[in-house]
Order: structure tokens, then sequence, then C-alpha cells
DNA sequence: ATAATCCCTCCAGTGACTAGAGGTTCAAGA
DNA sequence: TCTTGAACCTCTAGTCACTGGAGGGATTAT
């Protein structure tokens, strides 16, 4: 049985966050101490090791329980985690796409600017002027 | 002037993130009618304009205050401005290359899910075993 | 005059934590 | 056994940039 201190250095979740999580359903202590001190064992440390790779993954806190839901049931059709991961990776490929329209913009507005005063700064122009843009965003 | 309403169909920006933004300190109306309801200036409308102009390309409504009071200084030199934009430059970079590596993560275990049943999918193996990452995150 | 629409303020909720106050428990050394 | 100091407990509030709702007043068109 590990103490919360010891399963945040075991997994690199801090104190806060597990009591955080904790509140919000993806772990419990399988027991507390006589003096109501959280104590966990080890499958409670490979959960929480579970869930910061997901979070690591950028997998929402609802996502994550839907996976853990899913682990429970190892003989169910593993479809439910595929598609959990795949609408995931298509978040992650829209949000690259984004950016990506965002640094041309950025690269476009900074390099631009040829003045010396704010005057005649690109930078404050572009931003006062959506018509300097590129593309619609 | 305009009303709070014929602003927020001009600019594209809601009601209450019109509102927020004047509890922020980015703008305020010009005017207030007898009745107490906020009163538009073009000019108003212009600086909203810039604002949400400079939230699309993601900057911080701390940077925005930056840029708002640069901009009030048309005759002052423009490193101000465009340091600002070149540092969100370079978060809107590493925010992209962090993706990219978390693209790659996801679509390789997206990919391996060979299995048909939970206990065998890659997805949820993945997520528990660190081991079978490939980079480091 | 009245109805419909708009606007006002204030409060609470989102997501995923983080930080602090004020108090209790634990583990190790004397 | 006692003491000390670190770690723990709960509870509350703050972060960022909004969003939504309640309950009531203002404006506008008919």
């Amino acid at each position: 049985m590990f103490s919360i201190g010891e399963v945040s250095k075991r997994t690199g979740v801090k104190v806060p966050t597990i009591r955080y999580y904790e509140e919000m359903g993806l772990i419990s202590p399988s027991e507390r101490s006589d003096g109501n001190q959280r104590r966990y064992s080890r499958g409670d440390v490979e959960r929480l090791t579970f869930i910061r790779h997901a979070r690591d993954l950028g997998f929402e806190i609802d996502r994550i329980r839907e996976l853990i839901a899913l682990s429970h049931h190892p003989q169910a059709p593993c479809d439910g985690a595929d598609r959990i991961a795949s609408a995931h990776l298509a978040e992650v490929r829209q949000k690259i796409d984004q950016l990506k329209r965002l640094e041309a913009e950025l690269e476009r507005i900074v390099s631009h600017c040829g003045g010396h005063t704010v005057e005649d700064c690109y930078v404050i122009r572009a931003l006062s002027d959506h018509g300097l843009c590129e593309h619609e965003h």
C-alpha cells in the first residue's frame, strides 16, 4: 500500500491532481488508513499510469472514463476504444491544420513589420484591418 | 451610436463576450443611454474588430491589452508589437511540433489495433504500458 | 397603450487543474 | 515514549476565456 505522495512520485501525477481525478471518478484509493489517509494498491498505481498516459496524449477526462470502463470488459469488442482514439486523432489533425494556418498568417504579419513606429507597423495594422489577411479566420 | 446587439452583429463577437471584454478592460462603450444601455461609437466597433481579430489569431487577453496600449502611441517604436507577435508565433510553432508528435503516436496506436476484443486491443494496451511508445511524452 | 424584443446586472458553470488555509496523522529519531 | 517535522486531510477559491440563465428594466414598432 502506498501513500498519495509515493503514488505521485511513481506516476508523475501531482498530489492535488490525484485527488482531483478521484473527485472526477477516475480512481479511488483501495483503502484508507485509520487516520483517514489514502492508501493505494499496485493496481491503483497502474490505473493512474494509464490515466496519466492518456492525458499526455490529450484525451479528455470523459474519454478516459470511457476507456477505463472498456478496459474492465476484456472480452468486449474493441471498436469502442478504437473509435475514441480515432476521433481523437482526427481532432489532433484538425488542430494542427488550424495552427498551421495561424502560423502562416503570423509569419506574414511579423515578417512584414517594416515600420519603425507603431503608426506604420504591419503588426498593428494587420490586426486592425482584416482586409490585410490572406485567409479567412 | 450602436446598441450592443448591433455591435455584436457587425463584429461577430457575442453580446456576453463584449460585456466580458469590458470587464477585462479591453473596451468600454462611449456612452450609456438614459436607460443605462451601452452605446458604442464607430471607433468602438473598430476596436472590437481589432480585439476579435487578435483573439482569432490566438493572442491572449493580456497581450491584446498591451497591443491596444501600443496602438495608442502611434509615434512610439514598434519593437513592442513585433516582439509580442514574434513570441506568439514561437508559441504557435511549439504547439504545432507538440501536436505532430501526438499525431504520430496516436497514428501508431490506432493503426496497430488488430485485436477484436479489448483484451488484445493495442489502443488499451498502449495506454496501459508506456513501454510501447516510441517517444517520451 | 401594448407587445415583442432587446438590454441590464448578477451569479454559476465549463475543463483540468493549482494553490492556500487551517487542522490532523504519520514515521523516525532521541 | 515523546517529540518534531513532513506529509496528509478537507474545503474553498482562483486560473482562462468565455457561456448561459434568472429576474427585471428599456426600447421600439404597431
